[in-house]
DNA sequence: TCCTTCGATAAGAGATACTGATGCGCTGTG
DNA sequence: CACAGCGCATCAGTATCTCTTATCGAAGGA
């Protein structure tokens, strides 16, 4: 179970061969059979079907730990060398889209030891962030208010709520439901809406209406949210956003809000003084730092 | 980074001896002081301080990453191994001790397929499992009302609420509050407190009171519940249990309830049916799977 | 000061983990 | 049905790694 082994196995599964990993990988073909061989012979299982090559039910549960694993493994690393580095001078940031909120924005830019901002993906922040790539992350996500959003878990990096906002649902001028003061999500399932992993992901939304339905009229898959408002008031389909990007009718059941967090090495003063500047005054004083606690 | 070398490290920071460490895991120190240069000369940064032997700054951080990330490398293979293993004949069941409620000890009895019972201190119990040591663990814990439980991370068993009740403060008959309909938390935080693990410890009332105080009484490290509450009785403290443990006055603020979650490892299909069987109907169905989302 | 303790280092034996060559079963093709 | 091509397994050989034993040297206590 040596680190190097199941990324030989995940990349294995992944190429679906063991030839091709090998090269992926700068091994021959022979070391790859090898170690899979080692992998097995260690666990006492077979990993893995030949020809084609496919996971065992083993293989596949082993599968399902070896990313997280490896990710930890990372974040590990980066996090001992954050340490052993000292304090940033300039701080490197990494933002889900959204997690940029206006007043957000302007504080980055107000402070003069951010030296970079990169965006990438929701599900990628946190992973980025753990592999080292920025001193400070941001994401966004819903979640009850003052709860915190769930993320891959990476260690224990700090982790404090910078911003917590009402959200919208984005719909076209002339819908029927535009005048309303407000919608519950219950209510919209049966709606069309636009898939955009940018906004909120339709699974995300069935989960926090806890029903089924949310139908997709048409998919946006970038990463440039005024696009998604311009699908969805052009009638492409519902999309729900934070309030302050868009306009739109009050989300009022169930009670979520939009959040924002930061996370940021607990070894790395730059980065907790940014997170704690970042935090904005109109939101009550959202929960701490976090732990795994029982 | 290689497992053994941190299980070395771990072993090295908590011994505070290269030679202890060297002995307890059955290496020569000469093997531990290689292993420990391989570590720094691999991550490119000093660990330890030698003599006395404590770690440095960046070894703190990686002392923090190692448990977990072994913690989650046994729970990969505990896993993989259940799954080769195939349907368990007869479970083994791992739980806290206030885990096993009245009603679930029932289920745990009605059901044939139950081997073996064992219960463990409440942050062990997700190890254990993890550990493979166990089929299905049962866990208690203090949440808002069906919330999941803060546990710490193991990888993705399944993981099911089976059951909620309402908390209630134990104290001594002749108490000037005993006699109360409801209490709040906040309100006792000056009172005196009984010390047990075993109910819930006082840092988590801090956490769910969101005060300090709780100053302890009297200190209790054993496992046997019935002992806390003939303390408590006696008016060695204060006690928050489980309103089926003992007669106490409930408590009404915050909204927390204790809750009792069921893990089982994805591949098994009679723990994951236990699980469910064990579920009570009372309380209405707490929220579902979990697994890491954004 | 001398002795003990404890970690670092050197040297060598054994285990491990690669490469390259070859074997062998499957699959597709004529 | 035979055969070629593909792809994983296996074998042999070598380089590397990871231990052990032996020894050194610095720090702390009597």
């Amino acid at each position: 179970m040596e680190p190097h082994l199941l990324r030989t196995f995940v990349t294995v599964v992944h190429r679906r061969s063991f030839s091709a990993a090998a090269e992926e990988l700068g091994y021959t073909q022979s070391a790859v059979s090898q170690q899979i061989a080692v992998l097995e012979a260690d666990l006492g299982v077979a990993l893995l079907r030949r020809r084609p090559v496919r996971p065992t039910p083993a293989g596949e549960r082993l599968l399902e730990h070896a990313g997280p694993l490896l990710l930890r493994h990372r974040a590990a690393r980066a996090d001992v060398l954050r340490a052993a580095a000292g304090p940033a001078e300039r701080l490197t940031v990494i933002a889900s889209p959204l997690a940029c909120t206006p007043a957000i924005a302007r504080g980055l830019t107000a402070n003069r030891s951010v030296a970079t901002l990169r965006t990438v993906g929701r599900e990628r922040v946190a992973e980025r962030f753990a592999s080292g790539a920025a001193d400070l992350g941001l994401v966004d996500g819903i979640a009850a208010p003052s709860d915190p959003l769930r993320l891959p878990d990476v260690g224990t990096p700090a982790r404090i709520g910078v911003a917590e906002e009402e959200l919208v649902v984005v719909l076209p001028d002339r819908h029927p439901l535009a005048r309303r003061r407000g919608l519950a999500l219950a209510d919209l399932a049966d709606a069309l809406w636009l898939r955009a992993d940018v906004a909120v992901p339709v699974e995300r939304l069935r989960e926090i209406a806890g029903v089924g339905g949310f139908r997709v009229a048409f998919g946006y898959d970038g990463e440039d949210v005024h696009t998604v408002v311009n699908l969805a008031a052009a009638g492409h389909g519902l999309a729900l956003l934070p309030a302050s990007v868009a306009a739109g009718v009050p989300l009022t059941a169930p009670r979520v809000v939009h959040r924002v967090e930061a996370l940021y090495g607990p070894s790395s003063d730059r980065a907790a003084a940014l997170a704690a500047q970042l935090r904005q005054p109109p939101s009550s004083t959202p929960p701490g730092t976090s732990a795994a606690g029982s």
